[in-house]
DNA sequence: GATGAATGAGTATTCATTCAT
DNA sequence: CATGAATGAATACTCATTCAT
């Protein structure tokens, strides 16, 4: 999963939430089991059944709410952006541009971006699986991506202009390699089933990310 | 796909190759329908009729090769190998190692890359999505990934040593950052559908590459 | 099939009997289609999309309430039991034990049994058949005669501490062969297709029996 | 299985024989494997592919000397009516009927079943299962039960007629459940593979069998 | 809205049997 | 005669989706 989520302009509108309170509720059940079983068995193997017997209603009341596996699946996801796009985290780059230290906006960008993916690893991974599958998710997630690293090539850009990059760079190129080393990065990591070290996970990323556009590293974070 | 391939050691030994001309005529023209249509269909919609049906053969023959769809896409991974293996591949970096400008290693290793994946993107592209699919075949991928990472960690090393490359950095850190960071980037470039630029990729990668290490880049390759 | 049946202990628990009428009606039908089915056709030949069929069901409908042929024979095993042990039955052979006239007692046993063999001779034919065939059901009739022949086993001992029988018999040896003599009869004759005279086979078995056991036979019933 | 076998008018003529060694060999060898596969795997498990295999010889061999699974079946039972028609054996009751001491023959005659139904005891038991599978094979089980049945009454008559045997029994009722009771009795304790002392199980159901029959029981044999 | 039974399309898979070499 | 690859008929089974109550 590659940099930061949202992409509602792709899919078709969501259907209002349910009127009554008890339809709330059978409603967010059900979404709460399909997380449950998404991350245990995987998008392909997750069956509406299980995600009804999970939720404790009638299988049929699935489709009072949502009409497909791909549609509840959307649904989770953009549960999840409100947590990914957590205050703060969209101006940890543009700080960057207004001013402060550029290696500590990356510091702080990478570290954010790698605690809530770990915070959400088992759905963001099939999130993963999901794309592979689904062109809507597909292009869901290449959207995303895509809306990061055009973030941060404008931030890359500005940095280029100002002295603070390499201008040899393509800031483009540039942009959507280093998304998606720390994206890459992060999903092999999590997908082995090994845990890994936040704090220095984000520090190495970090330098390499520095280096590589040519940002000044501070001398106490080499 | 992160990476070079091949983890024979992680799965079953294959059956014997059949003893006649016929079979492995037959066998070999299963193969090829199933590059066919798993790159046309994707791995969870192809169907085994549908391989059989290519390869004009009786759907009952497939099993006299391949026990499930799982096992003849390994098959054709260990096909891919000898390719992505070619010759001169191995070496790019271990030159790097011997004394030849490093700038120059990450250039030719990067394209070699490239070039291998657009050859065969169409199944790579699927590799990635069976991956997620089928735990085989994942360890698989993340093996190949590791062990490529692993030979990248050994250069790294080496340059940190002989003052090529910054000693600050973190080996294992960065050999995986950098190499998930090229197979990513081509990954993302092709499942997007769009073509690109294999010389300029290669050289904006190495060049990203080379800074982030701190290896020096040759001036007319700025 | 040896003696009266019923081993409700060997298998796993029953799944949940369905919640509405018209599931329960489904079920019943799918029960005695099951019986045509078998009846006409052998467990082996029995096809579940005919069983659907006949019960004018979904083929989907089947696996609502039966996993396997399997299943659903030994469901049926378990409606039999309860006509095999109609009231009066497990009586026949106590009331020896208590005091009348035991020829009398064996006879009724054994013309009782005739009957209901005879009433159920198709799918008892086929019981035969299954326990040859899965290990479950073969357990289960196993089970069953042998309960069958310990019941026995028990009157005889009392005879021939009453000085009713023969008391250099060994109870046991006795009870297994003279229960077994009766069922193979039966299931011989039922499978050859010939029809019997129950009365006729009841008295000369029974004369058998006694003469066996040593048990006295009213001068009238020779 | 009841009584002794043997029912070689119940099918086709067999093909002769094959006409080189090299035929013979294999012909036995399928045979051989036949036999174990049959035993371990039961009738409707076995596959030919594995008796093709355990014979070492092709699968397509396999049709050079059998047609199908029931003939090779069938071909076995032959080989072990010869040993089950062991010499002395058919002439156990009917020395009885010359005059020996009548128990005495009872004894022998179950003797000799029971042990030669044990020492094919894997082979007897498929055979019931075969029996309620193929029809060909169905007829050939209560046809040599009904032969070795018919001898058996032929023998009561007899005793009948010198005052050796109840004459208030009918002779073809009587010799159909004595020989199932016997043949019973070793197919279920086999069936339930436990072993039994076949010197005790002989002389209980001999004890039995003269007991129903009226027959005189020697006063050591008590 | 909730329930849960009914539906049936869609494929994988086995293995006896044939036949070209 | 031997070989072993090719054939394809025949069914079981799953599970998303619908709909009567």
């Amino acid at each position: 999963m590659d940099g930061a989520v949202g992409a509602d302009d792709l899919e078709s509108r969501p259907r209002p939430l349910p009127a009554t309170a008890r339809g709330r509720r059978s409603r967010q059940a059900l979404l709460e089991a399909a997380r449950t079983v998404f991350a245990r068995d995987g998008f392909s193997e997750a069956r509406i059944t299980d995600i009804a017997d999970a939720a404790k209603v009638a299988h049929g009341s699935f489709y009072t709410y949502f009409s497909s596996k791909e549609e509840i699946f959307v649904a989770l996801i953009h549960e999840l952006e409100e947590d990914l796009r957590s205050p703060g985290r969209d101006d940890d780059l543009r700080d960057g541009a207004r001013g402060h230290e550029p290696y500590e906006s990356i510091l702080r960008a990478n570290r954010d971006y790698l605690e809530a993916y770990r915070r959400h690893s088992a759905i963001m991974i099939v999130w993963e699986q999901v794309a592979t599958l689904d062109t809507q998710v597909e292009r869901l997630r290449l959207a995303a991506s895509d809306r990061f690293a055009a973030r941060i090539e404008v931030v890359v850009r500005h940095w280029q202009e100002t002295g603070v990059a390499d201008p040899g760079l393509d800031a483009r190129y540039a942009a959507l390699a280093l998304t998606g080393m720390v994206s890459n990065f992060v999903y092999r990591w999590s997908a082995s089933g090994a845990d890994f070290d936040v704090t220095r996970a984000a520090e190495q990323l970090s330098l390499l990310w520095a280096n590589a556009l040519g940002v000044r590293v501070p001398p106490h974070r080499r």
